[in-house]
DNA sequence: GTATAATGGCTAATGTAATTAGCCAGAGAG
DNA sequence: CTCTCTGGCTAATTACATTAGCCATTATAC
């Protein structure tokens, strides 16, 4: 009998199972049990089979954190702007661990689809940046230093790897800070 | 017949062929076809299977690592010191991508193991840390500012996540120079 | 030097998940 | 009312991981 599924519902349910009990948790069989069908079904919604699956969540994972990041960027400038998406990233890579971790998948496939994944989030960044006096060059260097700090950091501190002598939060925000400062030195 | 095979030897090809095709390639049947023996022979070195076999290659990775560090520390201090030894982790995990893929698997074991594994490289850190006049709060936050970039960054590289408008070498020093002088700022 | 134990290979068999092929019922368009 | 498309299904195949149990060679004890 049909149920009526559909890519966004059965991406969500992969979303909400990743998150729950780790993206190796997702397979098609327990998939397609959570979803009451029978996992051959899922090929006609993906045809690709596991691997578009995997594919479709990590685009849906950088679709989502972009607008949550330009949501919380919405009405701010500067460094104010820059530490709302910031916290906004760490936030998300935190509570969505299964979905954060197939974001980091987009290196298994074509460069195309990682680099057009992730272009929205760039340009985010990009775009608070252009208050600052920057040379295109220095734009660039503190758009990669923030990125390679964002996701380090997030995924060191979602598969708790820091040590809890001190609060993690006071980490982040120093590290923030000094990234900023190197912007300001610039100015 | 005998091949003689240990656990040094088997975690050396599984090395090679993690970084030469993917983690993903070394499977229990392709590692046996590449060291001449059949699948089921690598229970008897290691009998916890291919679940075994990562986290050995995990912790072989960041013994490895480590020593890479501490040697290119010695007979450095201060920035020297800490500019050569994030050079060296960056030149490691674009050079062993399979490894250090393996490497950050370490979630997926007892954290127990997972700190051990790393505490080695966080202690060299810390280590040369101790020329500065830094509390040591503010010894966590570099440490673990360092470590945060440093994976994000070279994970980030390696699998080609940034435009190549810039040479990333000049990112990476820009940066490190930046949390340098944060660390001066304390001072 | 021979008996015995441990080592490190092997084949055969099992279980699980992905995937493909091809069937079929129901819904909507003409 | 019929036709076609959609979205389910079962059955069969494949690829691995894993387990069980066999056997030759090596190493050790006496």
């Amino acid at each position: 009998m049909k149920v009526g599924l559909d890519k966004d519902i059965i991406l969500q349910t992969v979303a909400k199972m990743a998150d729950e009990n780790g993206i190796s948790s997702v397979t098609l069989k327990s998939l397609a049990a959570e979803l009451g069908i029978k996992s051959p079904s899922l090929y006609k919604h993906f045809s690709g089979g596991l691997d578009e699956l995997n594919k479709e969540l990590m685009l849906y994972g950088w679709h989502t954190l972009e607008k949550e990041m330009i949501m919380s960027a919405v009405g701010k400038a500067k460094d104010d702007a820059i530490l709302s998406i910031c916290h906004t990233y760490r936030k998300f890579a935190l509570e969505h661990t299964g979905v954060y971790e197939a974001m980091q998948w987009y290196n298994m496939y074509s460069s195309d689809e990682a680099l057009n994944a992730t272009e929205g989030i760039i340009s985010v960044l990009f775009q608070v940046l252009a208050a600052y006096e920057l040379t295109e060059e220095q734009k660039v260097h503190t758009v990669r230093t923030l990125r390679g700090f964002l996701h380090g950091f997030s995924s060191i501190e979602s598969h708790r790897g820091f040590g809890n002598a001190v609060p993690t939060s006071d980490t982040f925000n120093f590290a923030l800070q000094t990234i900023l400062n190197g912007i300001h030195n610039f100015e």
